[in-house]
DNA sequence: GTCTATACTGAGATAGAC
DNA sequence: GTCTATCTCAGTATAGAC
């Protein structure tokens, strides 16, 4: 059957967020789908694998979808300043709408952002925007110093990649209507404020790159 | 021997730190440590037990200095609103200063910040310190709306985590003179900027508990 | 080409000898 | 307190049925 392999990556997705990569084991995938052990090395050669084509399966839509936005955006702005906010917005708004279909997914994007993505799947399927996205901030803030630029954006992927594994502990927030797109709103509020903030004074320099 | 349980210790946190817990097996701690698989287990009961005494060790003289410095500034502070630079130090800057002796167990502290720490050990010896430092929140920002600060926080702490596991892959930083600290000092600018920045017009309410 | 059955290696955990 | 032997379950590999 074409639809074992079907099976298996949407189990294997909603387990693997719901509970963690390590967490779940393939014995566990199985018995959820109905196929068999093997049947998992036949089609995907590894555990591995498995995750590597569950992510590419859902992330490449959305990486589409946020060059979209950001040629869209360099379009509008022609040789002025991008707005940082829209900048932002094509980075999470694909990913928010990604989460209303596959809540799941999300979790699980956050999950590997936050533990190390694997370094194949980053490299093969994120290098390209992520090098976009950079060059747009830069952009977007060009008063901002290259390292102090890229040490924000480590502080935002953090921030992201957390907000993308769930909400706090300790709010409980109602499921109308679109939780997941206020989230995104609050985050970017948050972030652009962080990006626009002076530089820190230091007593000692660091030498990037 | 009593070092026994110092070196399994010593040795879990720099490999817990280097590789993860999950991909940390226990026969490779006891080889490295020049211990006995058993006595993990006789000294420890478990893998997770020797995670969880693992973090209480380092974690509970820096919660404490936290702690002292959060009732320092509440002291200083009288009746007015709280220096937030101020109160993101007393956070931070205790972590930066064990990163500087113990560099692995901070950056297991981030993985585990990330994956999600255990909840006993969360609940046993975090709950305090993070009572604390949102209710100093709660009086530098006195004008955030209660639930906003929580997804601001929520925010933080993923920034935190991220930091604290490493710097950027694309960036290289030099080792000198403290490179913890001037991370932590971009990290304060970044976040102060963040939870100052204005409200986030919304199409949707959400309701916070 | 697709799937089943089964075996192999290494993980964490445990009982019991010393 | 410490160590050997062993248990169960994990991911993996493969031979062979359809």
């Amino acid at each position: 059957m074409i639809d074992t392999k079907q099976k298996i990556l949407d189990t294997a997705e909603n387990l693997f967020g719901a509970k963690g990569y390590d967490a779940t084991s393939l014995r566990h995938i199985i018995t959820e789908a109905g196929v068999n052990l093997a049947a998992i090395h036949y089609h995907f050669g590894s555990k591995e694998e498995l995750l590597d084509q569950l992510i590419v399966r859902r992330a490449g839509p959305v990486n589409e979808k946020r060059i979209a936005l950001l040629d869209q955006i360099e379009a509008e702005a022609g040789a002025a300043p991008l707005p940082l906010e829209k900048v932002l917005e094509a980075l999470l708004v694909p990913m928010s709408e990604a989460a209303d279909r596959n809540p799941e997914f999300v979790r699980l994007m956050g999950r590997m952002h936050a533990e190390g993505m694997l370094p194949s799947v980053l490299n093969t399927h994120f290098q390209q925007v992520i090098a976009r996205f950079v060059a747009a901030m830069r952009k977007a803030l060009p008063e901002l110093p290259e390292h102090e630029l890229l040490w924000r954006i480590h502080f935002m992927t953090g921030a992201m990649a957390h907000t993308m594994c769930g909400p706090p502990d300790y709010t409980r927030v109602s499921a109308e209507p679109s939780p997941f797109r206020s989230r995104i709103a609050r985050l970017i509020a948050f972030l652009s404020g962080g990006f626009r903030a002076p530089l820190p004074q230091q007593d000692h320099i660091e030498v990037s790159q």
